[in-house]
RNA sequence: GCUCCCAUCGUCUAGCCCGGUCUAGGACAUCGCCUUUUCACGGCGGUAACCGGGGUUCGAAUCCCCGUGGGAGUGCCA
């Protein structure tokens, strides 16, 4: 039985260890913000390392667009590619696993040299009959054995002539265990694999071996990483006591499943962070969003921003058990954060996601910051405001039931006479043709007249006011939508009315 | 198959380690009311959960055991 031991007072470091081999998935993003949240609350260091052994699916292209993504949310690393190569207490770069290959093939020849690693000559082909075999007979599908007695002369011959192998590690036999700050007290029994890969036959190490190497000489202090990550602590575990170093504390989180419970993927829709920056959510509700999938606030707070997160962070408060992504909530999230917004943030930030060829654009600042802070009161994404500006652009009449009943009201007529003369004073356009618009003060004016002059008020009142100048018999609230809507458009739909009155 | 992990409202969760203050709290969603002479925003309120069975105990959501259900892993992927 070995206890893992903590390292206590030692500085904090974590990483995040993507792969590059796709787009940042939120499950990531949201181990990315742990790490980063658990470093920077404890005044360390977070680091970004490039798992790209996987030569066949890792690119250059998705490595960006994954720091990128990163960087969209507001993690950014002290260490990583191109970053920090030689801080502080010496070097712990290169940070791209594939140019760190030496270092791999070194320590593994000192394993070798150790007696604690073999080279395997077996080929892909016997291993899966032997899997195969092993499987009808039900027993565990460990590796056999065969190549371990092979003494290392013997190998080194058969290597010089040219044949390929790969390096496993002889594992140890007994239990192990271990505490996980998330999972608690953790044992894994004896038996449980049989001698794995280290290298393969190409040179590259693979991901049990790398990470271990990685993490001892980059002076990981805290390993946080998805639960499916657990079983792999085991072999992990094992070559820290080969290379008697002491494991880093770790925390294995829970993962993040679709409606069906299982493991997010494609199939579940968008789960990609690059989507959902396309789409214009707000990183802010992305970030109060993904933290709580897992994490709760001491305080029992529901929204808060990076830097309070910093602040509260805690690597005790996460939950065990899987968390559904389901975009219900991210959407409140989205209003809370678009609404807290101050217009001319609106208008820098929304402008792009509303359709270049929108009237919208055309318009002055103020009439732009004035439209904004009013619409925003209706929607959760900056891709709905041209949608829901549809009513101030749109000329068409709504007709149903609920405007004929208004505009059949007895002062209807008369106020659609008072009207007429009013709009036909005003202007729809200035001299260079920009659009014109009411102003509050001539719509007060126009109720205050309307009441005093015509004696029409209530109900009838605004209900008449709004089924004649907007064409429809319900709507938002007309003094602050009527200023907005062009005059012509006010205009059109006036005339358009006419036709509709009993 | 084997190994490991998990289990509180529909969803995210608090509480669990250190049993009583839990007739189980909050948030999203939903429903109702108020506000808005309409909608939304906002405010107020309602519906809604301790997987099952045994134990331990005066007392269990909390501790133990056994079931059941779910998930992950079992690669020359990470």
């Amino acid at each position: 039985m070995s206890e893992s031991v903590s390292k206590s007072n030692s500085v904090v470091r974590t990483r995040y260890a993507p792969s590059p081999t796709g787009y940042l998935h939120v499950g990531g993003a949201r181990t990315a913000l742990y790490c980063y949240l658990w470093a920077k609350n404890q005044g360390g260091k977070f680091i970004l390392r490039i798992e790209d052994t996987d030569a066949a699916r890792s690119t250059r292209e998705f490595e960006s667009a994954q720091i990128a993504d990163l960087h969209w949310l507001g993690i950014d690393y002290d260490e990583g590619p191109g970053q920090g190569t030689d801080k502080d207490n010496g070097s712990f770069g290169p940070y791209r696993q594939s140019e760190r290959l030496h270092i791999y093939k070194e320590k593994a020849e000192w394993l070798i040299g150790k007696g604690q690693a073999f080279y395997c000559f077996c080929t892909e082909e016997e291993l899966e009959r032997k899997k195969e075999e092993a499987n009808s007979k039900e027993l565990a599908p460990h590796y056999d054995g065969t190549c371990r007695k092979l003494s290392l002369e013997e190998a080194k011959k058969r290597l010089a002539q040219g044949e390929r192998a790969t390096v496993r590690f002889k594992v140890y036999n007994k239990s192990y265990a271990f505490r996980d700050h998330v999972r608690g007290d953790v044992e894994f029994p004896e038996g449980m694999v049989g001698d794995f890969v280290i290298l393969r036959s190409d040179g590259f190490p693979v991901y049990n071996y790398c990470c271990v190497v990685d993490d001892w000489l980059m002076q990981i202090s805290h390993v946080m990483r998805a639960e499916e990550h657990l079983p792999n602590t085991l072999r992990q575990l094992m070559l820290y006591e080969a290379f008697g170093v002491t494991p880093p504390e770790f925390a294995h989180m829970s993962l993040l499943v679709g409606d069906d419970r299982q493991k997010l993927s494609k199939r579940h829709g968008a789960t990609s962070v690059t989507f959902y920056k396309e789409e214009a959510y707000l990183k802010e509700a992305m970030v109060n969003y993904l933290v709580q999938l897992g994490w709760s606030h001491p305080e029992e707070k529901d929204i808060f921003d990076l830097d309070e997160l910093i602040a509260k962070f805690s690597i005790d408060r996460f939950s065990k058990s899987p968390a559904v992504f389901d975009l219900q909530k991210l959407k409140w999230f989205n209003g809370q954060y678009l609404r807290k917004k101050s217009n001319e943030e609106l208008v820098a930030a929304a402008s792009p996601f509303i359709p270049q060829d929108h009237p919208f654009h055309k318009q002055k600042v103020e009439w732009q910051l004035k439209c904004l802070g009013f619409f925003k009161n209706y929607i959760d994404f900056y891709k709905e405001f041209a949608s829901a500006m549809e009513i101030v652009f749109n000329d068409s009449i709504e007709d149903d039931k609920e405007l004929r009943d208004i505009l059949a009201f007895e002062t209807t007529p008369t106020m659609f006479q008072y009207l007429q003369s009013e709009l036909s004073k005003i202007e729809s356009t200035d001299s260079v043709g920009h659009d014109l618009f009411i102003s509050e003060e001539l719509f007060d004016r126009w109720s205050n007249e309307i009441k005093t002059n015509l004696k029409i008020k209530g109900k009838n009142l605004f209900l008449g006011m709004r089924a004649l100048l907007t064409g429809r018999g319900h709507g938002l609230e007309l003094k602050s939508l009527l200023p907005l809507t062009p005059i012509k458009i006010i205009k059109s739909r006036f005339e358009k009315i006419k036709g509709y009155l009993p």
